[in-house]
RNA sequence: GCCGAGGUAGCUCAGCGGUAGAGCGCUGCCCUGAAAAGGCAGGCGUGGCGUGUUCGACUCACGCCCUCGGCA
């Protein structure tokens, strides 16, 4: 058994935004002969180098990267193209008979390639607005209820604020004829074809708070603003637009605070994602953690090492 | 020093003679094609300090301390 999937290991690399992940990744793909994919909804982006806190040049040349700058920000980019454009590279790496090594915090892109996305078809932009138009008519109740019709189990699941969610449980039954209930059960999970191993970062949240302070910082002494302020000339992705940093900066361009008053409000909504990062990787029995703090580098990478040979 | 306003949750502030509330923050949680997004839940805090009035004071009276504005 275990023969064989020696060539197909998959690793990964999650936890908080700033706590390290892409640090140890190319280490690990230097030590492994390993090449590391992004799964981040955000450094798949060109032009945001800064905002999303992609790995630099010199990170790119020490370790070979994939699904980062890759994709113009006036495109949407979504878990599901995530996973359509991770699965044939990380198949590549492996038959170049290398390591896979999966790093980032966007935790629904992990779930999405680890644990597979049901099979339905891709948003519905005028679906959407049409159901957002009868919310504010309505309010969202009435579409719960709606749903609750229609697909019980799912309305069930989701709360009757979540417009988002009921919208997109509607939109499922409208486009495929068929329940999101329904459609869940046709979810195939990688571990069925790879030896999947998932490692967390973690620290303190006092110092994963103190590290995203020095690192928005960094960001703003690196140029965040000038990056932001050529993204906001154009018109840019739904998805694009909601890294971090940029609505906030985007207000301060637009002089309604100063620059401080900026950088505090990109500081507290960046430790507010961590908070969810953290709530989200919790509940993944899976992950293998490691706190920063208390092990060095070095033996976090012996130790992963040794999980995986 | 005098006059005025005020000192209530981390912050900004409501309110009331019967042992306190809101918004934001914060913490916890949820999460299947927008996820760096979206949603849910959680508020005992020497009510600046002291004395008094009262069955009972955060709420009234007096004194003190502190903050802000104006006059000197």
């Amino acid at each position: 058994m275990k023969r064989i999937r020696e060539n197909k290991v998959i690793l990964l690399i999650v936890g908080p935004t700033a706590i390290g992940k892409t640090r140890l990744a190319i280490t690990l793909a230097k030590k492994l002969q390993g090449e590391v994919i992004s799964c981040d909804s955000m450094q798949a982006y060109k032009g945001m180098d800064i905002l999303s806190q992609a790995p630099s040049k010199d990170e790119k040349k020490a370790a070979k990267h994939h699904l980062v700058g890759i994709l113009d920000p006036k495109r949407e980019y979504s878990a599901a193209t995530f996973r359509k454009k991770a699965m044939p590279v990380i198949a590549a790496i492996l038959k170049r008979k290398r390591v896979p090594i999966v790093a980032g915090g966007s935790g629904l892109y992990v779930r999405a390639l680890v644990d597979g996305l049901f099979p339905t078809t891709a948003a519905d932009m005028k679906f959407r607005e049409r159901m957002q138009r009868f919310v504010s008519r309505n309010g969202s109740q009435e579409l719960h209820d709606r749903l609750l019709r229609i697909d019980p189990g799912s309305a069930r699941l989701i709360h009757p604020n979540d417009v988002r969610r009921i919208i997109r449980a509607l939109e499922i039954y409208e486009t495929t004829g068929r329940t999101m209930t329904e459609l869940k059960t046709a979810t195939r999970p990688l571990k069925d074809r790879y030896d999947i191993k998932i490692f967390g970062l973690i620290a303190s949240r006092k110092k994963i708070y103190s590290r995203i302070d020095s690192r928005v910082d960094k960001m703003f002494d690196c140029g965040a603003v000038k990056e932001a302020g050529k993204l906001a000339k154009k018109r840019i992705s739904r998805t694009a637009e909601t890294v971090l940093g940029f609505r906030e900066i985007k207000r301060y361009l637009n002089g309604e605070y100063d620059l401080e008053y900026a950088k505090d409000l990109v500081k507290m909504n960046t430790r507010r994602f961590a908070k969810r990062q953290l709530t989200w990787f919790r509940s993944d029995g899976r992950i293998k953690w490691f706190d920063i703090t208390r092990n060095k580098e070095a033996k976090i990478v012996r130790r992963i090492i040794k999980e995986v040979r």
